[in-house]
RNA sequence: GACCCGGUAGCUCAGCUGGAUAGAGCAACAGUUUUCUAAACUGUCGGUCACUGGUUCGAAUCCAGUCCGGGUCACCA
C-alpha cells in the first residue's frame, strides 16, 4: 500500500468512527505540502465537512490527532485554514529509504502478462527519416520501457510504407541517371541515397514540365503529365504485376534504405521485434470489409463504395473501399490491425503516429470496434504534434535542419565541443571520449524532446535548443556522474545500520520525498501514455540532489551515522536517476 | 463552415480529475571554488495564466462565448 493510500483509508476509518460519516477515497485529496508549509504531505479538508458537521479547522485538528495516535507514523500536524499539514517522523523516513534501497527492483512492478503491441516509426522507403520520425521513435521507445515497467509484456513494431508512387519516383530516376552507382559506390548512407533520386525526380518532372503547355495549377496534376511521372507510373503497374526486372530494382533499393535506417535506429535506440510492410498488407482489407457488410456494420453505396457511418459518433460517413473495390489506405489499417492481434493477441495496441492522423485513429478504432472487435477497446493512438522550426513548420526545403542524421552529427558534434571546452575527458581514451560525446549529445537530444508533453508542438531551433545546462538531459546526467564519483571513493556496499539518527535536514527530507514518489511517477506515465511525466520528475529529484550536494558534507559528515545515511541517500538517487532516465532511453555515464 | 489540439514570465516549458502567495530552466544582472566533479549552487529582475462571463467556500484548472495559432473533415498515405 502506498502512502497515500495508507493516508486515505485511515482518513475514512476516522471518519466512520468520529463522526459516523461514510466518505469515499475520491474526495480525500491528498498532495505533497508546499514548500513555504510545514509538512511533508497535506490533507485538504474543506471536501470534507459536510461529513464531519465541523469547521475546516476542527475538522482538521481531530483528524490530525487521530491520525498521530492511528497511524504512528506522523510525527506532528499542523492546520492552517483547511490545510492539515502531516509531518512523519524522521524514522518513519529513514526506514522508507531502506525500504526502497534494499528493493532492488523499486520502481517496477510485477508482470501482469498483459500483452500490448506498440508500432512506431513508420517510414517511408522514399526518403531518410527526419525529425519528427526522431520525435517518434523517442517517444515510442520511452512509451515501451516504462509499460515495461509496468508489467506489460510489450512488442515494437514498425510498419514500412515501401511500396507505391514514391518509391517508384526513386526507381524511375535512379534508373535514368543512376548509373548502376550504389551507396556503397557514392559512400552516400543508403537512405539517403534512395532519397537523393527521389529529389531528383522531382527536379527533373520540373524541367520537363517546362515544356508542357498549359499545365493545371496544382502543382501535383501538373506533375502527373511529364513523362518522367508516367514512367514512374507504368513502373508502380509492373511493381504490381509483379514484373520479375521492377521487383529486382525495388528490392535492391529497399535493402540500401533499411541498411540506411539501420544506422539511425541503432544511433537512437529505436528497435522492433517484427516489421511489417505495407507491400505485404496493401491488398488485404476485403475480407474485414465483407464481414462488416455481413454484420450489417458498414453498407454499400450506391455508388458501390463501401461506407461506415459514423455520423452516430459525431464523425462522418467514412468511405472503407472504392467503388472500383480497391483497398485504401483505412483498409489496409483494419486489416493490418486484424493481422497484429492474430499474431500476438494483444490486450493493447498503440499507434504512436502524428496527430494529424488523429481523425483516421478514430475511425479506425470506432470501425473496428463496431466489427464487435473486443481488444479494440485497447487501441490506443499516442499522438504527438509536430517539430517545428522557429519560422514554422519545417519544410524539406529549408533543408539540413529537419533531417535526422544530420540533427543526431551536429548534437554529437556539439557534445564533443562543450566537453573538451571544460576539459573533462583528461584520463579518458579516445573511445571512452566518443562513447561519452554520444552519450552526452544524445542524451540532450532525447531529454529535449520527451521534457515536452507529447500534444504540444515543439519548437526546435537548431541553434538554440540543445544546451547542456538547466533543465537538460546532460543536466542529470552530471547529477548522476557526481554521485558515482563518492560512490567510487566509498565503495559500493550496503549501508545498514540507519536507525540512529539525530534528525533530518529538510533537503534531505525532500530528497526521500521525492524518491519515494518514484513508483507512483512510473504508474502515471504509463496511465497517461507520457514520457515527460518520467523527464520532469527526474530533473527535480536532480535539483534537489545539487542543492543536498552544495548544502552538506557526505564524506567529511560530522557523525558516523550521518555520513551513513547521506551516502545511502546519495546511492539511492543514483539508482533512480539511472532508471528513470533508461525509461527515457538515455544512458547516464559514470564520469563527466 | 464543422470538429480536434494548443495559448501560463522576453524565450522554452511545468502546473489542468478545482485547493494555500502560479513554479522551473534559458536569457540579463550580482555572488559562491584551499572542502566529495562549478555541465553545479545562491540571490535579484521578470506574470492581465489570450479575453469576457458563469459555476463555488475557492478557478490557470470546470462550463459557455470570443480572439489568435496549428491540424483534420480525400474513393491520398
Amino acid at each position: 500500500m502506498t502512502l497515500e493510500q495508507t493516508l486515505k483509508q485511515n482518513t475514512i476509518e476516522i471518519f466512520k468512527e468520529e463522526f459516523g460519516a461514510d466518505i469515499t477515497a475520491d474526495i480525500v485529496t491528498i498532495n505533497i505540502t508546499k514548500k513555504e508549509h510545514e509538512g511533508d504531505y497535506t490533507i485538504v479538508v474543506f471536501p470534507l465537512i459536510k461529513f464531519s458537521k465541523k469547521n475546516p479547522e476542527q475538522t482538521a485538528e481531530i483528524l490530525g490527532n487521530k491520525l498521530k495516535e492511528k497511524t504512528d507514523i506522523v510525527g506532528k500536524f499542523n492546520v492552517i485554514k483547511g490545510f492539515l499539514n502531516l509531518s512523519f517522523t524522521d524514522i518513519f523516513w529513514i526506514n522508507r529509504l531502506k525500504e526502497i534501497s534494499e528493493n532492488k527492483s523499486y520502481g517496477t512492478f510485477e508482470a501482469n502478462h498483459k500483452k500490448v503491441v506498440l508500432e512506431y516509426c513508420g517510414p517511408n522507403t522514399n526518403k531518410p527519416l527526419h525529425i519528427g520520425h526522431v520525435r517518434n521513435m523517442l517517444l515510442g521507445f520511452s512509451m515501451s520501457e516504462i509499460l515495461k515497467a509496468n508489467g506489460y509484456d510489450v512488442t515494437k513494431v514498425n510498419i514500412y510504407n515501401d511500396r507505391g508512387i514514391n518509391i517508384s519516383k526513386s526507381m524511375v530516376s535512379y534508373l535514368r541517371y543512376g548509373n548502376e552507382s550504389t551507396p556503397q559506390s557514392t559512400g552516400i548512407k543508403g537512405d539517403h541515397f534512395v532519397g537523393d533520386w527521389y529529389v531528383k525526380f522531382n527536379e527533373v518532372s520540373k524541367e520537363e514540365l517546362k515544356s508542357i503547355s498549359n499545365p493545371p495549377a496544382d502543382p501535383d496534376e501538373a506533375q502527373k503529365l511529364t513523362p518522367i511521372f508516367k514512367e514512374a507510373h507504368e513502373m508502380l503497374l509492373k511493381w504490381e504485376a509483379h514484373d520479375a526486372e521492377v521487383m529486382a530494382l525495388w528490392k535492391k533499393m529497399n535493402a540500401w534504405v533499411y541498411e540506411g535506417f539501420q544506422e539511425t535506429f541503432n544511433l537512437l535506440g529505436a528497435d522492433f521485434q517484427k516489421d511489417y510492410f505495407e507491400s505485404e498488407t496493401y491488398l488485404l482489407g476485403k475480407d474485414i470489409v465483407d464481414e462488416g457488410l455481413q454484420k450489417n456494420v458498414f453498407k454499400k453505396r450506391s455508388d458501390g463504395a463501401v461506407v461506415v457511418d459514423l455520423t452516430p459518433d459525431g464523425l462522418d460517413e467514412k468511405v472503407l473501399l472504392r467503388s472500383d473495390g480497391t483497398s485504401i489506405y483505412i483498409t489496409q489499417d483494419l486489416a493490418t490491425a486484424e493481422l497484429r492481434h492474430k499474431d500476438f493477441n494483444m490486450e493493447k495496441m498503440i499507434y504512436v503516429v502524428a496527430n494529424e492522423q488523429d481523425y483516421h485513429f478514430k475511425v479506425l478504432k470506432l470501425a473496428l470496434q463496431k466489427l464487435g472487435k473486443k481488444w479494440a477497446d485497447g487501441i490506443y493512438h499516442l499522438s504527438y504534434a509536430l517539430v517545428e522550426s522557429p519560422t514554422g513548420r519545417f519544410k524539406s526545403r529549408e533543408g539540413k535542419t529537419a533531417d535526422a542524421d544530420d540533427l543526431i552529427s551536429e548534437v554529437l558534434r556539439i557534445a564533443e565541443e562543450k566537453t573538451k571546452e571544460l576539459g573533462k575527458i583528461e584520463g579518458f581514451t579516445k573511445e571512452e571520449a566518443d562513447v561519452l560525446y554520444k552519450t552526452i549529445g544524445l542524451g540532450a537530444l532525447k531529454y529535449f524532446v520527451l521534457r515536452v508533453n507529447p500534444y504540444k508542438k515543439i519548437i526546435f531551433n537548431p541553434e538554440e535548443s540543445i544546451d547542456f545546462h538547466g533543465h537538460t538531459g546532460p543536466f542529470v546526467q552530471y547529477t548522476h556522474a557526481r554521485i558515482r564519483a563518492i560512490m567510487r571513493k566509498v565503495g559500493d556496499t550496503d549501508f545498514p545500520g540507519l536507525q540512529n539518527l539525530a534528525g533530518l535536514s529538510e533537503v534531505e527530507r525532500e530528497l526521500i520525498i521525492q524518491l519515494s514518489e518514484y513508483e507512483n511517477v512510473v504508474r502515471i506515465a504509463a496511465e497517461k501514455y507520457d514520457p515527460s511525466e518520467i523527464a520532469n520528475y527526474v530533473y527535480s529529484i536532480a535539483r534537489t540532489y545539487n542543492k543536498f550536494y552544495h548544502g552538506f558534507p557526505i564524506l567529511t559528515a560530522a557523525t558516523e551515522e550521518e555520513k551513513k545515511l547521506r551516502v545511502a541517500l546519495s546511492n539511492q538517487t543514483g539508482v533512480i536517476l539511472k532508471k528513470a532516465m533508461k525509461l527515457l532511453g538515455i544512458e547516464v555515464p559514470e564520469k563527466m
